[in-house]
RNA sequence: CGGGGCGUAGCGCAGCCUGGUAGCGCACUUGGUUCGGGACCAAGGGGUCGCCGGUUCAAAUCCGGCCGCCCCGACCA
């Protein structure tokens, strides 16, 4: 039901703006005094608390008109930063029929990720996830030639995806807004140039949200192709890890980052010789019982593949990265205990290479040195194994990156930081076209597939972490260019005949402007008024109060500094405006 | 999907162990006092105690099943 003008609404408006109002004893800002219970992260409770969403089950969030200002403003930048780089705004069904993602495997890959119906015809339809397969068959019907392209399309649209488990509120949902757009060149070196195109795009674009973030390499994973980048704002509530060199910045995502883990001073253990070590099955109750660096230890683990069972060997303080594990030997497990007990004859905690004729794969850090290994036999460790001479294996990297350890490139130390994605690149090359048959023509009539890039961002992670990175004790503190308003002016108590005709006519001023302000004209107690000021965490705040009315002055309060400017009232908004064009994209 | 926690008024919670048909704070309504950092007094309104079934004279409370939400892990194109 829209909403209609008629004398009766706004119902404090003046006639200046009859439709429109940002009054808000009119709006609907409903803001909390106390956390929500469910709430840990905090964007998550600072999101609730304001005002700007409210969920509707795990995963579905409304937006409130506070959300929906900030997710505009951010929409906003993307499609000027899209716009720039020659990117072109299109809208694509969010309801696909099923043949579409038939057609490139992906309706038998996805499993339960994807939301899929049925319409009254009994035709298998999905909600789209992503739109690679749209923007292939639309490229298929309308791109003929090489000199159709580049295009760049994009797009601003919410995509399904039932995810195994929603989280931190707006930061992992089920049905979700997205930027995505996608490249067609004519060949490899195209691709690239949209590539960077969209790279410095993105960096213009969290860098004018005001996000700290890091670009960093990322696995492309199932997307496939030839390269992919993250754009990763860190944030402790983030669920991504990113691994930094602060030296000469290499940036990875941990799932493929690689380190070197320093050795220790390796004891002149020569010969073999068996310890008893009862009742010690960690790594840290054998290192404590004989006393001895975790590091001198050998970390035996048996893992069961599509080839059957396989030992994988660590040093004691390393962790198995199940990423680069899986990458190397296919799907696995970790062995049960009684799956061990039966294939090596031993209890965990002593199990080891010697002697098992068993596949093995080992860290390469464990090709170096001299180690306690697990003796195979209950209650014993064996001291003095040297890897290559007492065993054989396979050396790869299978480490898990851990902060401390050093940078393969420039053996400074690696720091291991927990990131928010807020936007990917990927070049998918022809992996879509060539199912669709999506091909074109090149000067001399030969047909090639066309070759595709997609790139994404989550404007509400934006906000998100935004918050994240960004707020203290009382609320949260935007920066200028997302913030939902950039003035909150704040009238005392409107019962006093003073405050309450300066702070209207203070509001007129403002929308005469054309500056957007947040007008608190509720008849509320001061206190009242100030905590949800610090709440929403608007830039500047405009008080009309008792105290320098008298004066005939304002105060000008800035959220982030929380320092107070006096200003005469005549010359609050030229004031005004003239901070806003200091804070520009800040 | 594995592990844990929680579901009682709009929000935050107590009551449950030891059954006797519901309470506190905030919010809301009305009146009064107050009025620059989440006021006070008084009077009110609001709850099939997540749902279904069982035990019992009697169930928010005990038992069984189901659903929902949150956290950890797995997953995350």
């Amino acid at each position: 039901m829209p909403r209609i003008c008629s004398p009766s609404f706004p119902r404090n408006e003046s006639h200046h703006s009859p439709c429109h109002t940002m009054r808000w004893s009119n709006l609907l800002i409903p803001t909390l005094k106390e956390d929500p219970a469910e709430a840990e992260a905090a964007s998550h409770r600072l999101m609730i608390r304001s005002g700007m969403v409210r969920q509707l089950a795990a995963g579905i969030y409304c937006y409130l008109p506070l959300g929906q200002r900030v997710l505009d403003r951010i929409n906003t930048i993307i499609r000027e930063e899209m716009n720039r780089i020659g990117g072109q705004e299109i809208t694509l069904p969010a309801l696909h029929p099923a043949e579409l993602w038939q057609q490139t495997g992906r309706w038998d890959e996805i499993g339960e990720e994807m939301f899929r119906l049925k319409d009254r015809g009994k035709r298998d339809m999905c909600l789209g996830m992503t739109h690679e397969e749209v923007i292939t068959w639309l490229a298929v019907k309308e791109i003929r030639s090489y000199r159709e392209m580049p295009q760049i399309w994009y797009q601003i649209q919410v995509k399904f995806r039932d995810e195994a488990r929603p989280k931190s509120g707006v930061l992992r949902t089920r049905e979700f807004h997205m930027k995505d757009s996608y490249s067609l060149d004519a060949d490899e070196e195209g691709l690239g140039r949209s590539y960077e195109f969209h790279k410095e795009a993105y960096a213009r674009i969290f860098g004018r949200c005001g996000l700290k973030f890091y670009l960093v390499e990322s696995d492309p994973g199932m997307m496939g192709g030839a390269g992919s980048h993250e754009f990763m704002a860190p944030s402790p509530a983030g669920e991504d890890e990113v691994v930094l060199c602060t030296s000469c910045g290499y940036a990875a995502n941990i799932e493929l980052a690689s380190s070197k883990s320093p050795a220790p001073t390796f004891p002149p253990w020569s010969s073999l010789e068996e310890l008893a070590t009862p009742g010690t099955r960690s790594i840290e109750e054998v290192s404590n019982f004989l006393q001895i660096d975790p590091r001198l230890i050998l970390k035996t683990l048996m893992v069961m593949t599509g080839e059957g069972p396989l030992l994988c060997l660590l040093r004691g303080d390393q962790l198995l990265d199940e990423k680069k594990l899986q990458r190397l030997v296919g799907p696995f497990r970790p062995a049960h205990r009684d799956e061990m007990k039966e294939i090596a004859g031993v209890e965990v905690g002593f199990l080891s290479p010697l002697g098992l004729e068993l596949p093995r794969l080992a860290d390469e850090t464990v090709a170096e040195g001299v180690y306690v290994a697990g003796a195979n036999r209950e209650g014993y460790h064996v001291r003095g194994v040297v890897p290559g001479k007492h065993f054989s294996a396979r050396y790869a990297d299978i480490h898990h990156v851990q902060s401390g350890e050093t940078c393969l490139q420039c053996g400074a130390s690696l720091a291991v930081e927990p990131v928010i994605e807020v936007g990917n690149i990927f070049k998918l090359g022809t992996r879509y076209s060539t199912p669709f048959g999506a091909v074109y023509l090149d000067e001399k009539g030969q047909e090639h597939p066309i070759v595709m890039g997609s790139y994404g961002i989550g404007p509400a992670r934006i906000a998100a972490a935004a918050i994240e990175q960004s707020h203290d004790q009382d609320g949260i503190i935007w920066p200028m260019s997302i913030s939902p308003f950039p003035v909150h002016l704040l009238a005392v108590n409107v019962k006093d005949e003073t405050m309450r005709t300066v702070g209207d006519e203070l509001y007129r001023q403002f929308v005469a402007a054309g500056v957007e302000v947040l007008y608190d004209d509720r008849d509320e107690r001061a206190g009242v008024k100030f905590k949800d000021a610090d709440l929403l965490g608007i830039p500047y705040r405009v008080t009309v109060g008792s105290r320098a009315i008298r004066e005939g002055q304002v105060e000008i309060r800035n959220r982030r500094t929380r320092e107070d400017a006096l200003v005469p009232i005549a010359e609050t908004v030229p004031h005004v405006q003239a901070l806003l064009t200091e804070t520009e994209g800040s």
